[in-house]
DNA sequence: GACCAGGTATTGC
DNA sequence: GCAATACATGGT
């Protein structure tokens, strides 16, 4: 590796990729043993760490402004958010506060909307198995383990059963008809990106095996709707425990982040919701 | 061997 | 309209 580009740290990439809004980031050892976190977008392989105040991106700064930097959401100020969010309620200070380096990412529209028709009714390691074999048997490769994710057309010309190999049960044929609308033009991803969001809810529930859920969650990590608010059994737990009462309009137009804040505090404080 | 997992489609009242 | 129930698979 050359010398990496070397950032004041605005996020935290481990409470960014592994906070449960994208499922193909991991982290592994380089040579000498130091963990970096490492990943495909958009068909770029990145590789990057925190070393206290700095963020090391191995890539140039060229990379970087061409590309993962509105990936990363990098000119928003999440601090300024943080703040607001705050003080709406001492619950919710807490939670973003015990993961202050999440931003919402710019994830591809197309990835994004797989990911989540892939979650419904799953568990996280599951998803991340079923989505690695999917890049991998039908992405285009980018580096040694690492692959783009598949097209729209070349999932669109495959069968259901011929997902078999991902072991993703029911969700196969839901991944086909996603795949076959989008191929076809049917299901316009840049029109919806363009769109206010009540456009994108109910042309993404066209698609069998989209509902509300699936489509919010869409639309928040895909389209970059950041009002959007998914309730999952995780967030419904979390909201009747924390903030009882309460509505993703009382968050205004950083509700998604909200959520993101009650998501990852929720799925690391499971004491909080037993009895 | 139940029960659960970032839900949705289907069915029945 | 709203409440059950099935759904594939694998982890706990």
């Amino acid at each position: 590796m050359s010398r990496p580009l070397s950032l004041p740290a605005r996020f935290d990439p481990a409470q960014t990729l592994d906070c449960g809004q994208a499922f193909r980031w991991r982290e592994a050892p380089d040579e000498t043993g130091r963990l970096w976190w490492e990943g495909v977008a958009a068909g770029r392989f990145l590789r990057l760490r925190r070393e206290g105040d700095l963020l090391l991106l191995d890539c140039s700064q060229q990379e970087f402004d061409g590309f993962w930097r509105q990936y990363f959401d990098w000119d928003e100020d999440y601090e300024e958010k943080r703040r607001f969010l705050s003080s709406l309620s001492p619950a919710l200070k807490e939670a973003a506060d015990f993961a202050p380096g999440i931003r919402i990412l710019r994830q591809d529209p197309w990835e994004a909307l797989c990911s989540f028709i892939v979650s419904q009714n799953n568990n996280v390691p599951r998803i991340k198995g079923i989505l690695q074999r999917l890049c991998a048997l039908w992405g285009a490769p980018v580096t040694e383990g690492f692959s783009a994710f598949p097209t729209p057309e070349v999932l669109a010309s495959l069968a259901p059963g011929d997902l078999a190999p991902l072991n993703a049960g029911y969700r196969a044929k839901y991944l086909v008809d996603a795949a076959r609308r989008a191929a076809s033009g049917e299901l316009d991803l840049q029109k919806i990106a363009r769109s206010p969001v009540e456009f994108g809810r109910s042309e993404l529930q066209k698609i069998q095996g989209v509902g509300p859920k699936v489509a919010e969650c869409a639309l928040l990590y895909g389209f970059h709707k950041t009002e959007c608010f998914p309730m999952d059994v995780w967030m419904k737990r979390a909201m009747a425990v924390l903030l009882p009462g309460w509505g993703p309009e009382r968050f205004g137009e950083n509700a998604g982040l909200a959520q993101q804040y009650l998501f990852h505090y929720s799925r690391l404080h499971p004491e909080l919701f037993r009895l």
